[in-house]
DNA sequence: CACTCGTGGAG
DNA sequence: TCTCCAAGAGT
């Protein structure tokens, strides 16, 4: 059967990984949100400087937002670190700092979902309650044969009933584990190692040499194509920065005086007209221009940036700051390769 | 339910 | 270059 020969195979074979040498929960649950959509080894720097900079949950409650960021830079999602913080804070006013423990419990806490409460409770606390993630849906639906649409809401409730049918009954953290380790190591989405897979002698898929026909998915993602025009204005060795706080895409995060246009723009007088007035006087120099593309899950980013020097402070919304500030600010991906090529202390 | 939210690696 | 997608959750 599926069950013992998974945790057999995972006693002997799991990986060294750092969020394995722990149960502390508010650790474990560091980990699981930061592997959210996200690869280990992207993971694994973050989690050992995010313990580091906030080893309680306290230190993570009362963190200054831009320090939070910081730490959170260049791993992507930052509503995870923004939704931590919450979470952080809901902890020691509606748990007594005490970390949750069971499922339900662990529900209400922002941040967390179906996945994270099942990880961190079976995982930190051992209760029977199963994970379903992008490796379980994989894993299941082959070795099951199962065609349900994972994105669809029948998928998520045939999956989520099957994996708490056939969850062990003592050792559930372990399990949940073994059958993630499977799908990440073995059971992959693309040239799946069956010939070293322990479950293979059962697996539907296998049998039937289809492992590409599962799992089935139904939505396609679209992007959108966005054009970014940054003024980078430098005065007296001091740069403007202002921080995104619409509700969209990078919000918290640092970034220059932003015109955006519905199309490219070839020159910076392309943008007269929607400078503020102050710039098109004869104290503004432009000194130099560059090009960056960044693609995020759902938008292609063209950013066109227009370094100018300027002479006079104005009223913009934001803040002038040096350049080691700027260095230290919080910075889309984007935002952060400009200044390391563009700008030097 | 459909959509949104980042980044980087792999094929 | 292009597509997919990795230990999901919020709206």
């Amino acid at each position: 059967m599926l069950l013992n020969e998974l945790i057999q195979w995972y006693k002997t074979n799991k990986r060294d990984l750092p969020w394995r040498k722990t149960t502390n929960p508010y650790f474990i649950w560091i980990s699981e949100i930061m592997l959210q959509q996200t690869r280990v080894e992207q993971a694994k720097p973050y989690y050992f400087n995010f313990l580091n900079e906030f080893p309680t949950i306290q230190d993570l409650a009362f963190a200054p937002s831009d320090k939070l960021m910081r730490v959170w830079q260049g791993l992507g999602y930052y509503s995870r670190a923004r939704n931590m913080q919450a979470a952080a804070n809901q902890i020691l006013s509606e748990f007594q700092g005490e970390f949750p423990k069971d499922f339900d419990s662990l529900l209400k806490i922002k941040g967390i979902g179906p996945y994270t409460a099942a990880a961190v409770s079976s995982i930190a606390f051992g209760e029977k309650s199963a994970v379903v993630d992008g490796n379980v849906y994989r894993v299941l639906s082959r070795y099951f044969a199962i065609s349900t649409p994972i994105d669809s809401n029948a998928g998520k409730k045939e999956f989520y009933q099957l994996a708490n049918e056939i969850i062990s009954e003592s050792d559930a953290g372990i399990y949940n584990q073994a059958i993630m380790e499977l799908g990440a190591v073995i059971c992959k989405p693309r040239n799946p190692d069956c010939t070293i897979c322990p479950v293979r002698n059962n697996c539907l898929a296998f049998a039937k040499n289809n492992q590409g026909c599962f799992p089935v998915k139904t939505t396609k993602t679209k992007t959108r194509e966005r054009f970014l025009n940054y003024l980078v204005l430098e005065m007296e060795n001091t740069f403007y920065v202002q921080k995104r706080a619409k509700n969209d895409v990078l919000k918290d995060l640092y970034e220059f005086y932003l015109i955006e246009t519905d199309n490219p723009v070839q020159n910076i007088d392309d943008l007269s007209g929607m400078f503020p007035e102050w710039l098109n006087n004869k104290n503004v120099l432009l000194k130099s221009e560059s090009h960056l593309t960044h693609i995020l899950s759902h938008q292609k980013l063209q950013a066109h940036f227009f370094h100018l020097i300027i002479k006079q402070k104005n009223n913009l919304p934001g803040q002038y700051v040096t350049l080691e500030k700027l260095f230290q600010l919080p910075k889309p991906r984007m935002i952060e390769k400009f200044v390391t090529i563009n700008l030097k202390l």
